[in-house]
DNA sequence: GCATTAATTGTAACGCGTATAATTAATGAT
DNA sequence: ATCATTAATTATACGCGTTACAATTAATGC
């Protein structure tokens, strides 16, 4: 009677293995099928477990597109990193990361949504979006650009690169969101609107 | 075997009055119990028919919303024309406009879950957030807002004005949305990030 | 083999939006 | 009044996310 008896609970590696496969198909089904496809009873079929068995697993679905998001967030900053590669010029590298940026969600409204849309407001019970070591260092790279596009014109301070930063970012998803969500309205173009938010924020001594 | 046979259609004033009573009912249960309690069987029960009646009269959940949405707005911009109402600076009176918009929606979280993420990406099958006239002429009350601030310093062009008051708007909603749903990032205040997108873009001769 | 603990599964339920088919209600013709 | 015809309503059912709970299977030490 000793306290080891009856089965040993699963070590963390076999416990990150069952969460990875879950997860990898989840990420299949939605590369193949899209957004609306990613159901419990459908993952469940793919993984070949019962339903029940993923909430062993998970909290819930939205604890699941979490680690989508990553993924997806991975595929547009490794475009933009990609693409400013052609150029040295700070500006240049800002404007053509915010353009890639905004465009991609554009071109992939199943993934803006995915990313964006997905739960309810505050995403409740989700570990954070931006706990994520990875997607916070997304954030970061940008706020370099940021920096680097205004020290062409002065020295700013790190109040002045955050209040920027958070400004494009911020402004660029708003973009992307009425473009997708309110279809019908004449927009300006999206990168006439990009191109815009640029040469103000860089142009302005706030 | 003439051609009026069988019961006959309801007029235009009863498919009003039913459309009505429906849409008030389900504004009652928005006001009373926020967005979560406007379900189909819920408004069908508070109605006095059944969930399916409700499709005879409305495609759908979302072509229902849409009416509330126009509640909510008119709320809004009323709020809007009261406090602009304190002054006669031109940028004085857009940034207030510009302030209130945003506050409103940070306020109520709900309000604008109803009105802008409700329903998925493209809204099909709406009849058009737009369409609707008063809607329409809030966008154009804000780009003439925009229009007098901007005469301070010069005179805009048209082209200038759409694409400055559609950028705002953008940023506006991509500011509240962004405060609203990615909720752990310690984003610059809200009322900083409109004021830096007002005077970056008022100072800027773009 | 047996008790013990862990993990999975089955079943049922709740409320959700909605597609389809069956049903009820009203009307003109007979 | 009965019947066909058309309009309006309703019942039923599907898949959805999620929860609760009981039943089952799997692994371990004795």
């Amino acid at each position: 009677m000793s306290a080891k008896m009856g089965r040993k609970p699963r070590n963390k590696a076999q416990i990150n293995a069952v969460r990875e496969k879950i997860i990898n198909h989840a990420l299949k089904l939605f590369q193949n099928e899209g957004y609306e496809a990613i159901s419990m009873r459908r993952l469940a079929k793919q993984v070949g477990c019962a339903p029940m068995t993923i909430y062993a697993h998970f909290d819930g679905k939205i604890n699941i597109l979490q680690h989508l998001w990553a993924v997806v967030l991975e595929t547009v900053f490794s475009q933009i990193h990609n693409n400013i590669k052609t150029s040295k010029n700070p500006t240049e590298r800002l404007n053509i990361a915010a353009q890639t940026f905004a465009q991609y969600w554009i071109e992939n409204p199943d993934h803006f949504r995915l990313v964006f849309m997905s739960a309810g407001i505050t995403r409740p019970d989700v570990d954070s979006f931006l706990k994520n070591k990875t997607t916070l260092s997304h954030f970061k790279f940008f706020s370099g650009l940021v920096m680097l596009a205004l020290a062409d014109t002065h020295t700013p301070n790190s109040a002045e690169v955050k209040a920027k930063t958070d400004g494009l970012i911020s402004a660029l998803i708003g973009i992307v969101f009425c473009a997708n969500t309110i279809a019908d309205y004449p927009w300006t173009k999206p990168e006439d609107m990009v191109n815009l938010m640029l040469t103000t924020l860089l142009t302005s001594k706030a």
